[in-house]
DNA sequence: GTTCTTCTGTTACTTTGTAACATTATTCCT
DNA sequence: AGGAATAATGTTACAAAGTAACAGAAGAAC
């Protein structure tokens, strides 16, 4: 049997910052903190406390390279993704999922393998 | 000039809040929670609290009717779900918010004049 | 009219959102 | 190299949202 953790309930910005980490892969905080004032009007503190704190949930790793500190993901994107998708289709939509992870075909958010995977995510919670 | 009130913000539970009574009409907070709790695993006074600061912001009004304390929206559905739709478009789905706005057309959850209405102000707010 | 049950008000604790400020480490100038 | 400017890291804090217990008031039920 596979490990059955529960899909996470990420939190807009904690579903930003890994958005940015899921497209450039490691980054400082720096770097995360330079996309992220794109969508938010927020001070550098303000990006790395978040980043801290994801950290201690397990939402990121955080590693000392060459005398920085990078940040990766720790959870996939289907499954970062998979409860939000839900959310927006049981209740602000008021479609069935699949409707929505079509919509996903035409962008580049995920890649055809993702879809697949995030489908699946989605399938199995629901006869949960 | 029409008003320039800002989209409003929500955040998940607001939203989920005003869902309901968007759709039920004016409740008591009973009644909006014996609906949340197909969502949220609430106790009753989690529900009231909510609802109370709500009415602080000006996202519901109060009012008491023959004894009991009734709870009505102060936004529109479009408004309430325009910055839903911004948000889940630009950076879930990252496609054009169209896309996302012709889905509601299979769907009960705005009638055509709200699905037109929202359409405008996603469109206004893009060229903000 | 006392008990039982719901509402209503008050208070409180945790997590998230937001950030200033202090301290180190790094780079850069002369 | 020594000190100044800059950037990274740590620490601390406060407001808002999420979550709820509990006490008192008001209605319902005998």
């Amino acid at each position: 049997m596979k490990k059955k953790e529960p899909l996470p309930d990420l939190t807009k910005t904690e579903f930003d910052i890994l958005r940015i980490l899921w497209k450039s892969g490691r980054l400082n905080v720096r770097e995360v903190h330079d996309q992220m004032v794109e969508n938010y009007s927020w001070a550098y503190s303000t990006t790395k406390t978040m980043m801290d704190r994801m950290v201690k949930k397990d939402l990121l790793k955080r590693e000392q390279f060459h005398g920085v500190f990078l940040y990766t993901p720790l959870i996939s994107r289907p499954k970062g993704f998979a409860r939000l998708i839900s959310f927006f289709s049981d209740r602000v939509l008021e479609l069935d999922h699949g409707a929505v992870v079509s919509l996903f075909s035409r962008s580049n958010a995920l890649t055809p393998e993702e879809i697949d995977e995030l489908s699946k995510l989605l399938k199995e919670d629901k006869n949960k």
